[in-house]
DNA sequence: AACGACATGTAAACAGTTACATGATTCA
DNA sequence: TGAATCATGTAACTGTTTACATGTCGTT
């Protein structure tokens, strides 16, 4: 038997990738975390700070001010094993995880309350999409003008990720609404 | 202090859902959510039986075909309270559920695994959405086949839903190596 | 009688959030 | 001195998956 390799779960990889930018803290993380840009990934204090003193416990990070009688900043640095961890994970083929989709199941099983309730869900996910995209298009004015080099190419393409993917929905929400709108038409006129 | 409404796990309001078409085995809803058009919604079955226990205690379904002894497929069919409580659901307002993407984050920080680890991270998740809307645009021609209705229109919408999305990341993914590759051929002639 | 598909179910583990507790620092 | 914000942390809970156990049914 080969020495398996623990798995770590995907926020523990999250976080050795925060870190790998420089030494953090948990509540520097949590911000980081917090700011629209970084929209893909989202952690809650209650599973960053046992994770960071896991880390600690594991020996990939070392502790840089700890300073605990005072409550005042801890920040956490990436040792030499804990850049191996984070390359080794960073190397792998990223998983695509499963989303679940609220409105689409409402639709699905929604006849029974009735087309107008339909249409109004859609609307509804319609206006929160599209103050997204503008939220977008703020970020992405924000990161040209700050900055520059493969770091900040690379957060453009984050972010234009995002717009793509909110402008599709757009365009889907308008389309649904138009066939929505015929099969009550449909509906007047037979 | 008004009687508290108590609220349900999303997986319960998705069960009560598939439910609402008809009396559905545990098998069953499994068997359906593993089907390529639920992309939206999966469960397990350590997830939907006990659900299922839980909601004939709480007396919002009926047994059918109840035969512990001898394993055999055991309906389960919304009563009256079963009904009010999966309309009460499909009325309010859809939530968006986040979703982490690994790619985004692997890009994010993954300058020191090297521009070619990201084109090929790139380059797989192109091909894996490229795979999946060829099943789509099958899954579209299936049901414009078999059955038509204000149900059937609604199936094409969800699918074509996943099928819009996954069309901009797929061009996302061609703008992005494209960006990658002019980041290089810079690296190279600067 | 042996195999694979059908079918129900549970125990343990895992992942992650919420709500709370506590204290430090800053600034009006 | 009081309020807001900065900062760390934990306990309890919720939700969900994984791996396993068990038995039935249809077919060859």
């Amino acid at each position: 038997m080969a020495d398996q390799k623990l798995e770590r779960s995907q926020s523990t990889y999250g976080i050795l990738a925060i870190l790998s930018e420089g030494p953090r803290s948990g509540y520097e993380i949590k911000k980081m975390l917090s700011e629209g840009e970084m929209f893909y990934w989202k952690e809650s204090y209650g599973n960053i700070y046992p994770i960071l003193r896991k880390l600690n416990e594991d020996g990939l990070v070392k502790l840089i001010n700890a300073d605990y009688k005072k409550k005042r900043r801890i920040y956490y640095e990436l040792n030499e094993a804990g850049w191996n961890e984070f390359l080794e994970w960073l190397r792998k083929p990223p998983v695509l995880s499963r989303f679940r989709v609220e409105l689409l199941m409402k639709l699905r099983f929604g006849e029974r309350a009735g087309i107008d309730t339909m249409k109004s869900h859609i609307e509804h996910y319609r206006n929160v999409n599209l103050e997204e995209i503008e939220e977008c298009n703020a970020m992405i004015e924000d990161i040209k003008a700050h900055g520059n080099g493969l770091t900040n190419e690379i957060r453009l393409l984050t972010v234009t990720y995002l717009i793509r993917f909110k402008q599709a929905i757009l365009d889907w929400c308008d389309e649904s609404l138009e066939v929505l709108d015929g099969v009550e038409r449909k509906r007047k006129n037979g």
